[in-house]
DNA sequence: TTGTCGAGTAACTGATATAGTTGCATGACT
DNA sequence: AGTCATGCAACTATATCAGTTACTCGACAA
C-alpha cells in the first residue's frame, strides 16, 4: 500500500457496502478484495465504526454493513473519522521566536481555512452519489 | 523536529531574512536560532536557492540571502519549492475496481481543488507582509 | 454445550521517510 | 596557503505505517 492508503481503503469498502447494504461483508472478503490483510481493514473499518457510519456484527454470519442509509452518509464523514489531518496540528510550543510565530500563525490560518473548505465541499458528496460515473 | 518542519524552516528563515535583507547569514547562524542542524538548513534552503527565492554565497563572508525584494517572495512560492503536496500523487495504477475508481477519482478531484485555492490564497501574502503582528 | 466463525486487539516485523550527523570536496576571500 | 562557508554523499536514529501472528470475546449452529 502506499501513503494515505487507509482513506482510499475506506472509500472503497464503503462504496461497495453502499451498493448492496443487505450484504454483510467479512474482512477476509474486504481485504482480499482490496489486496491487503483483514486486521488491516478491521483497523480502518474500525474507525468508522466507532463514528458510528458501520456496524459489525461477531459470530457465524457477520460481518460489516453501512450504519444508515448511503445517501446519508457523505464522504466527509469518513475523511473525518479517520481523524487524519492534511495540515500539521498545532503545536503548544511556547512561541519562542516573535518573527516565526507570527508568520506560522497567517499560514496556519490559511491552512485551516484550506482544509475546512474541503471537508465542506466533501459533505456535499455522499458514497450514493458518488458511486455513478464521473460527470465534471 | 517534527512532521511538516521543512516548511517550518523555511518560513521561518526566510521571515528573519525580509526583516533584514542585506545582511548575509550562515546556515549555523539560522540553525542555532532555529534550534537544528546547518546541513539540514541547508538542505531544505539549498530547495528555496534552487527554485530562485534565496541566494547562496560560498567563502569567507558567504551565508544566505534573499534572491528578490521581499514583498515579491510570496508563501506560494517557499511552498511550492518545498514540493511536498498535501494530497497523494495520483497513481497510475490500473484501476482494477470501476466502484473504487470512481469515488477516488471524484475525492482526487475535489482534494486537487482545495490545494489549488491553497496555493492562489498563499500567493497573496508576501513574507514581507507576513512579518507584521496578526490582524485577523 | 461444544465447535466454528468473525470481530477486536495487542504485539511484533519490515519498509519507508526524515531529522540528525560526519566527513569531505569546492569555491571565495584574506 | 589558510580559513570559512556551501554542496553533497553516506550513514545513523527514530517515527510512522502496513502487514502479520496470535490471541480473546461474542454469536450462532449442530
Amino acid at each position: 500500500m502506499k501513503r494515505n492508503s487507509r482513506l482510499s481503503l475506506a472509500l472503497h469498502s464503503v462504496a461497495h457496502m453502499a451498493s448492496e447494504p443487505d450484504r454483510l461483508r467479512t474482512s477476509a472478503e474486504i481485504a482480499e478484495h482490496a489486496q491487503t490483510n483483514p486486521v488491516v481493514v478491521r483497523r480502518v473499518l474500525g474507525k468508522l465504526r466507532q463514528a458510528g457510519i458501520l456496524k459489525a456484527e461477531k459470530g457465524h454470519a457477520g460481518g460489516w454493513q453501512l450504519a444508515r442509509a448511503a445517501d446519508r452518509i457523505s464522504v466527509a464523514d469518513i475523511y473525518l473519522a479517520l481523524d487524519e489531518r492534511l495540515t500539521p496540528v498545532s503545536e503548544d510550543a511556547p512561541p519562542r521566536c516573535s518573527v516565526e510565530h507570527a508568520l506560522e500563525r497567517r499560514v496556519s490560518l490559511i491552512m485551516d481555512q484550506a482544509e475546512r473548505d474541503l471537508i465542506e465541499n466533501l459533505k456535499g458528496l455522499s458514497i450514493a452519489e458518488a458511486r455513478f460515473p464521473i460527470d465534471t
